[in-house]
DNA sequence: TCTTGCGGGCGCG
DNA sequence: CGCGCCCGCAAGA
């Protein structure tokens, strides 16, 4: 069945063990690793007790990025960068979209932001808003730990987190210009009328499904609580397999994704609304599958969270009750929140190459090839490169605002 | 308007 | 001392 989260932090300790000194090592050492063999894609999700070692050419990593809304927190030592997470912020009445998907807000970062957050409704059914908040070390939230040494950066974390992913810093941001744009227009008819249009797009796409697969993995990205649990197991599970080998190369990258969370916050109570089903994680399962081993490749993962939301096949939500736009309810119609879903934010690839296994050319191809061996990749389309393209085709296209 | 970092300061164990 | 956390400041987007 699925694995424990102890075994996924196992297999996470083992995998990283196996190459190398890697764990032996702690954020607050005097003295890091100096002699890393092995350096990790970016994570965007990364979950548990696991410990990273980035390039220091790592933009996300150079920038201290997380997909979980993580706040700086002040240790007094300056030479450790620390971070807790905010959590997530859910709707208060529990409100489910027309799809089956929950509400996984981002939370704001800034307080100030977070309260004024808060005080908004929900984007689908307009009720409250709710901070679900970070318990997943001993209680306290979770603690990323961030340290720059020589040409690497390492990241340590602390903790599993205890509730669901939110929304990926890309996906809230693209929400928030949705909204903006959608109500400068006109509130109510051209809305309609292009809402229309992205249902159109979306479902004509065949991209669709095949955004999906190309994203990273998509589960992980958008999928909440209800996805995740599912797939998480069907997709982590391929995942690791598919990507096991992982050679060399950054390593990292599948782990977390699928690995730990479902996991993670399946065992919470709270949330642990148990996946349901419900929805048909059609189109992330089976990408997902293949993903994973996408997911090594780092532009990807850091940068391109933000289709994962379309993950569910299609657009799903439409509106209910919050087109109207108060202030609060502007913020985030639900078609804005489906929208968001669709296709993520131009970032071609910026990473630049963490890898410095691979060379800075070739980075992308260079994992693709090692990874998506395990799967087709959906077919021709499948390449990493292709899918980016892709993806930022639907992007434009659908987010003409933008 | 936010995000991100920094650092002073407080309370607790 | 370590940790969590509040607060303000500043730079940058």
């Amino acid at each position: 069945m699925l694995k424990g989260a102890d075994d996924v932090v196992m297999e996470q300790e083992d995998s990283a063990s196996r190459h190398g000194e890697i764990t032996s090592w702690d954020i607050n050492d005097i003295k890091l690793p100096q002699d890393v063999r092995q350096i990790d894609w970016f994570q965007e999700w990364p979950d548990s007790y696991v410990k990273h070692i980035y390039s220091s050419e790592d933009k996300n990593a150079q920038r201290h990025h997380s997909s979980w809304a993580m706040r700086n927190t002040n240790n007094h030592n300056s030479r450790i960068l620390k971070k807790s997470c905010l959590g997530v912020v859910v709707c208060g009445n529990d409100c489910s979209t027309l799809d089956g998907r929950k509400i996984y807000l981002r939370p704001a970062i800034c307080d100030k932001a977070r309260q004024k957050q808060q005080r908004k409704c929900c984007p689908n059914c307009n009720g409250p808003l709710r901070l679900l908040s970070c318990r997943g070390h001993g209680g306290y939230p979770v603690t990323n730990f961030w340290r720059h040494e020589g040409q690497f950066i390492f990241f340590q974390s602390k903790g599993a987190h205890d509730h669901p992913r939110p929304e990926t810093k890309l996906e809230a941001e693209a929400r928030r210009s949705i909204q903006k744009a959608q109500t400068a227009f006109s509130p109510s008819s051209p809305r309609s009328k292009r809402t229309r249009e992205i249902e159109s797009l979306t479902g004509a796409m065949p991209t669709r499904e095949a955004l999906p697969l190309l994203l990273s993995k998509p589960d992980a990205y958008m999928l909440p609580a209800n996805f995740r649990g599912h797939l998480s197991k069907s997709s982590r599970e391929p995942t690791l397999g598919s990507c096991p080998g992982q050679p060399p190369y950054p390593r990292a990258a599948g782990e977390d994704g699928g690995s730990g969370e479902a996991l993670t916050w399946s065992r919470s109570p709270a949330l642990g609304r148990t996946p349901s089903a419900g929805r048909p994680c059609s189109g992330p399962a089976v990408p997902t599958a293949n993903l994973p081993c996408a997911a090594p490749s780092p532009q990807h993962r850091s940068t391109q969270h933000v289709l994962p939301v379309t993950k569910g096949g299609h657009d799903p939500f439409r509106p209910k009750a919050c087109l109207l736009g108060d202030e609060s309810c502007e913020e985030k119609s639900p078609q804005a929140y489906s929208s968001s879903c669709l296709p993520p934010p131009p970032y071609p690839a910026p990473q630049e190459g963490p890898c410095p296994t691979a060379s800075g050319a070739h980075h992308h191809h260079q994992l693709s090839a090692p990874l998506r061996g395990s799967e087709g990749d959906g077919g021709e389309g499948g390449r990493r490169m292709g899918l980016n393209y892709c993806n930022n085709d639907m992007f434009f296209n659908l987010y003409p605002l933008r």
